[in-house]
DNA sequence: ACTAGTACTGTAACAGATAAAGTACTCGAC
DNA sequence: GTCGAGTACTTTATCTGTTACAGTACTAGT
């Protein structure tokens, strides 16, 4: 949420979603890793162009992710074989990795249909829903 | 997300969606607000009771999340006239807040689209969507 | 030579969430 | 009469994920 409220920068921002998906990261990158192994850089390229590149996970962001996974053995690393030029380091998804995906994919439906049924809230008739008014 | 991934405590556990609603909490709040004002105990217990119990956002979230809508104008607080027994803060949103929440809405529509289409990668079949698949 | 893109990594700082603790009043049960 | 549970508000310390920033190093096009 931007500091200062200004409409105009609403349609046009390409940040908005930034602090939105904090917590879905891991989550999104065993997605990618799903579908078959594949090096940091590429993962980076593959979200911002699933999103249109209306949204960029920042690079700092997925390295911390991928040392994450790793440390809970949700992916496994290995550099590959290029000798000569940029290394790439690949990621594979474990079976944990997959059980986990499976658990967080579950868990975002669940999230997902609390957070809709929050903000309707404040879409419903005023003076029905809530008792308790002021004294 | 669990350090230790226990498939057992999945559908059994409290605070799955904990991180997960992180940053939709003002949004909330000023969901709750517009429908009328409320005081503090209060938004905590509608939006408990909203999740049929399923979700609790912590009292000390909720009161951290007054101060800083307090703190950007989107909200008014006044102290209600209960002289005996528990004093209760009320909050009134403003039309700040309204147009803040409007515009919060609509971002969330979007990230929930975002986050649907990322998570959907590794449901799809394997091999027809990326390229560049390791030499 | 220079710019842009590819590719990986570390560090410092920030912000939101929450556990924990504290204050203070009310009401029903024992 | 006091004890626990519930109501109601608040502060402090800590944790975690995100990111700005900086750095290293190679390749390809102009």
């Amino acid at each position: 949420m931007p500091e200062k409220f200004d409409s105009d920068t609403f349609l046009a921002s390409d940040a908005f979603a930034a602090d939105l998906l904090r917590g879905h990261t891991d989550t999104i990158v065993l997605a990618v890793l799903s579908q078959g192994e594949s090096y940091g850089f590429e993962i980076f390229k593959t979200i911002r162009d699933a999103t249109g590149g209306a949204y960029e996970i920042k690079e700092a962001t997925l390295y911390a992710s991928y040392r994450r996974l790793l440390k809970d053995g949700l992916v496994e690393a290995f550099w590959g074989d290029e000798t000569q030029g940029g290394r790439r380091k690949y990621y594979r998804i474990t079976d944990a990795g997959r059980a986990v995906y499976g658990h967080n994919v579950q868990a975002w439906e669940i999230t997902r249909g609390l957070i809709d049924s929050l903000l309707r809230l404040g879409k419903s008739d005023p003076g029905t829903t809530r008792t308790g008014r002021r004294p």
